[in-house]
DNA sequence: GTCTATATAGCGATAGAC
DNA sequence: GTCTATCGCTATATAGAC
């Protein structure tokens, strides 16, 4: 389970594609407004601008269009983690670049987020497996890597697995509840420059939290 | 609208009362799983012991039965500001406990928090106008006594609002998405030792992050 | 390959017996 | 007030024309 159409991997019409991208494009959209029960196939193919049958035809049921939509979303949570968090950086830029990252991407993906937080409210029943498997021992592995920096004296030390929760659960209600923020600032959306606050934010909370002393210079 | 059934706050009989109580309490927990349109009327019905129809002589419809669960939950996640965030207060034991609460809750009530990510999930469609008025005017009086400990000195400044919102990401996500904290952990179920080290891990972060000073005693 | 037209199942809601 | 039996609708899925 949780791997691609085999077709998808070879090589296809140019319009057995672009359909394809199309309909998994609007799946996206419409499972993170909805999420997978409140979406119909009917409104999904609208968005696609194609006929109800097309989808069937292309995935078969709705419960493996979600799962296809849910596999090309799994990696982008984890992907920042091992380009961020290695045992060769300083935590000063380590954590604040795994930050800005995750941020970034809630901003820039907030469909892809909103349908990974809606899977797990759920249970994960579609991506338990890989919860407990692949995800778990990359998490594991961070978690080892912070636990290093701390024992070099580089930072506090703190509970790893939980500093990497927390910076999750910071980083994704910028995603997930961003209605909730958008009420409070009373803003129909937020701009580039209260998102950088926002980042300002959670960086700061992050490495002072964690008692990081910037490699370079002194904080203020 | 949001507002109680009439009923509910007269005298009624003692059976009227437990069936609804328990059609309540069987709804809370079907939405917390399934989210609403995940849910049927059934398998509330069949999780309270009572026939389908009298779901729909109580509540009326599928749609004011949820509105009625989650006005019992809306004013929950926000009672622990006033109470724990107010001027008079060190910011130390203010937000050490208001954290404390939040992370409580998020325990004792993982049911209520994840009905109410799924509706921020949607958009909020339901309590839109709750979120705006009352709880709005709420969080900016917060807003502002998070200002005015940082005016006096007593913590760093910093966004009051993002804040604010930090602190409902990282509590809110050891309820709304625990699935995955359990993976990762390889628990069946988070410990009363592990959650306590969670709430230290939240506490430090934000009292750290924010530069708080103990009024009592200096960090280590 | 693509799309219309339809079969089938499940759900919300209700009528009416008790 | 309570519950059984059922109605009508909607959504998934498919058959079959093009």
């Amino acid at each position: 389970m949780l791997r691609l159409e085999p077709k998808a991997d070879q090589k296809m019409g140019s319009i057995r594609r672009g359909a394809m991208q199309a309909i998994l494009h609007a799946a996206e959209c419409v499972f993170a407004r909805h999420g997978l029960a409140g979406s119909t196939m009917a409104e999904i193919a609208q968005e696609a601008g194609l006929p109800k049958a097309n989808l069937h035809y292309y995935f078969g049921t709705k419960d493996r269009l979600y799962q296809t939509v849910l596999e090309g979303i799994v990696g982008e949570w984890l992907d920042h983690e091992a380009e961020w968090i290695t045992p060769n950086r300083h935590p000063a830029e380590g954590l604040a670049g795994y930050v800005r990252a995750k941020m970034l991407h809630a901003r820039r993906r907030p469909d892809a987020s909103r349908i990974w937080a809606s899977e797990l409210l759920r249970g994960a029943p579609v991506i338990m497996g890989y919860l407990c498997q692949t995800a778990r021992q990359q998490v594991l592995g961070t978690a080892r890597v912070l636990q290093g920096w701390s024992e070099a004296g580089l930072m506090d030390r703190i509970a790893p697995t939980h500093l990497l929760f927390t910076i999750w659960g910071m980083t994704q209600t910028y995603a997930d509840f961003d209605v909730q923020i958008r009420s409070t600032l009373g803003t129909s959306d937020i701009s580039d420059t209260e998102f950088e606050t926002a980042i300002q934010t959670v960086t700061t909370m992050v490495l002072k939290g964690c008692g990081v002393r910037s490699p370079t210079q002194l904080p203020r």
